[in-house]
DNA sequence: ATGGCGGCACAATGCCGA
């Protein structure tokens, strides 16, 4: 079984590109994020046309979720019951016994702005939804957009970017708090090439450049972490034209 | 050098993303 997330930066755009790459690669399930479309606008029959289930929570402009599985969808949740929140950007469903929460964190802007502020308390509101789902669903994993690079070595030129929203310590302290409560980042169980990142600025040629961050993660509870036997950021996607500025992460787990 | 690029909207300029 092989789980994926992508960051798609509008599906209204992305819509042919996610089609080409479910097409190219064996997925069954993929999580969205930034949608940016209303529920009444969601793509559900080229979706359901190219085999897939889905869900989906969205919004107008910003945000918005989705999770596409080619096996059922069960015991869906939109939302953090335990955290209020106006903005579409959770998702819990579960598929083949695993409970996959689709999440797009939010980005903070920068450390002086009210949206940092939200970004760290929507980070605890997660951490209760997490610790919550998984006493309830042992078999868990957390894949989307975390906006956060958990270490230096996921950010191309850490000392430009010590500080930074998005590396700061109280960002990475939520993301230990995270891995405290049992989960293990999926990519970092294998070996991996050095400066893979999962987001490049589309400015300055940040792509041709690797002027990168790896932001998009897939952690896995303690008893998906022996089943899971590769994950790996498909770097293709970010080659096509009108790319999306985030490329999918995919782990493969062998129920 | 705080902008560049790209998507979106009460759209032709401003907001936001990361």
């Amino acid at each position: 079984m092989k789980i994926a997330t992508w960051n798609v930066n509008s599906l209204k755009v992305r819509l042919p590109q996610v089609l080409q790459w479910l097409t190219d690669n064996p997925i069954d399930v993929l999580c969205l994020q930034e949608t940016k479309l209303t529920d009444d606008k969601f793509p559900l029959a080229e979706i359901n046309a190219a085999g897939y289930q889905v869900v989906f929570t969205g919004q107008k402009t910003y945000n918005g979720v989705a999770i596409l599985s080619r096996h059922p969808i069960e015991d869906v949740v939109k939302n953090n019951p335990l955290f209020e929140d106006e903005q579409q950007r959770l998702l819990t469903a579960t598929i083949n016994g695993i409970r996959i929460v689709c999440a797009y964190i939010p980005n903070g802007q920068s450390l002086e702005s009210d949206k940092y502020q939200y970004k760290l308390k929507w980070l605890n509101g997660l951490h209760d939804w997490l610790q919550q789902q998984q006493a309830q669903h042992p078999k868990l994993a957390l894949l989307g957009d975390y906006n956060i690079a958990p270490e230096d070595r996921d950010v191309h030129d850490p000392a430009a970017w010590e500080g930074q929203v998005l590396v700061s310590p109280p960002e990475r302290a939520a993301f230990v708090r995270m891995q405290e409560l049992g989960l293990t980042d999926a990519f970092r169980l294998f070996e991996q090439p050095e400066r893979l990142f999962s987001w490049w600025d589309y400015r300055q040629m940040g792509f041709r450049m690797n002027k990168g961050l790896r932001i998009d993660h897939i952690l896995l509870s303690a008893p998906l972490v022996p089943l899971c036997s590769a994950c790996i950021i498909d770097k293709v996607p970010r080659k096509w034209e009108q790319p999306s500025d985030h490329t999918p992460v995919i782990a493969t787990l062998d129920l």
